[in-house]
DNA sequence: TCGAAAAGCACCGAAATAGTGCTAAAATAC
DNA sequence: GTATTTTAGCACTATTTCGGTGCTTTTCGA
C-alpha cells in the first residue's frame, strides 16, 4: 500500500528527534525512551544510518549520534534510500523487468515513480516537525 | 520500498490494456496472452476491479472485460486503492497509530502522504499509455 | 446442451519484514 | 586498569504479506 516500512519510520522519528536537539549526542537508550520504539531495532537503523554518513556516533558514556549536517539539508528520500533502497514503484523501475517487451505502461509508471521521488526528495527532515520544536537553538 | 504490489501492477496494466481496445470486451485469457501475465491472478485482480465498479464484466463466449468509463477518467490513486487499500506512507495515516504520542513526526508525515497521494490522483490510467497507443478510436 | 468465461472460496509456499540475542570494540569515569 | 556505558557486528527467529494456484459454480451464447 506504498508504506514506508517501520526502519524508515523510526530512521525518520529519531532523525527529527536529533534535530530538535542540534549537536547534542543522544543515545539510543534515550531516543527509544522518548519516542517509545522498540530499543534493538532502532540501534540497528541508527547503525545504517551512521554508516551512510547521515549521523555521527561516539561511543561511550556520553556518546551517542547526532546529525552531521542540519535536517534542513537531509531529504526524506535520502533516508529513504539508505533505510530500504531505491524509491520506485516497481521492479521495472528499480533495474530490470523481463516483461519489458510486453509492458505498456513502462514509460507512464516511469513518470509517476519520479514524481513520488521528486516529492521526496523536496522535503527534508527539518520540515517533519512541527514548527514549534523546529531549530530550538538549544545547545 | 514504496513499491506497489503486483495486484496494482498488473491491474494497471490491464487497465491500460482496455484503455487500448475501449468498449470492446476482453477476456483475461486475451489479457494476459498479450501481457504475459499470470493468469488465475489477473482474474482475481479484474474481479476485484469489477465488484468495485471501474470495468464491467460480461460471461460466457466473446465476453470478458472492458472499462465503465473513459480512462481520462480514471485516476491511479482509485486503482491502487481497490487493489492494496488507502494510499498511506505509515499505519498512522491510514487508521489510529499507537505512538500518537510520542510520535513527533506525525503531521509531517501527514504532508508526504498528500503529496503522493495528489500525484496518484492527477495521473490518470489513460496517461499510462505511450501516447502513440492513446485512444485509438478503434471500434 | 455444450463450451467459454467470470465469480466464489479456500488454500499454499516463499519472501520480506519486524524484532531479538549475544559478543566485541571503543570511550569514559573512577 | 577496571568497570561501565554505548556503539558495532553478526546471526538468527517469528510473523505477516504477497504472489500464485486449484477447484467448483454460475452465467451466457451458439
Amino acid at each position: 500500500m506504498l508504506r514506508l516500512t517501520r526502519r524508515s519510520e523510526y530512521g525518520l522519528m529519531a532523525l527529527a528527534y536529533l534535530a530538535s536537539r542540534p549537536r547534542e549526542y543522544c543515545s539510543v537508550r534515550e531516543i527509544v525512551e522518548e519516542l517509545k520504539l522498540p530499543k534493538r531495532l532502532l540501534a540497528e537503523v541508527l547503525k545504517d544510518l551512521s554508516r551512510a554518513g547521515t549521523v555521527e556516533a561516539t561511543r561511550g558514556p556520553g556518546g551517542g549520534y547526532r546529525l552531521v549536517r542540519s535536517a534542513e539539508e537531509l531529504p526524506l528520500a535520502r533516508v529513504v534510500e539508505i533505510l530500504e533502497g531505491p524509491v520506485a514503484m516497481t521492479d521495472c523501475m528499480a533495474q530490470t523487468c523481463e516483461l519489458e517487451a510486453s509492458c505498456i505502461i513502462q514509460t507512464g509508471i516511469g513518470r509517476v515513480t519520479s514524481s513520488i521521488r521528486n516529492v521526496l526528495e523536496d522535503m527534508t527532515v527539518a520540515e517533519l516537525l512541527p514548527a514549534s520544536s523546529e531549530a530550538p537553538l538549544a545547545v
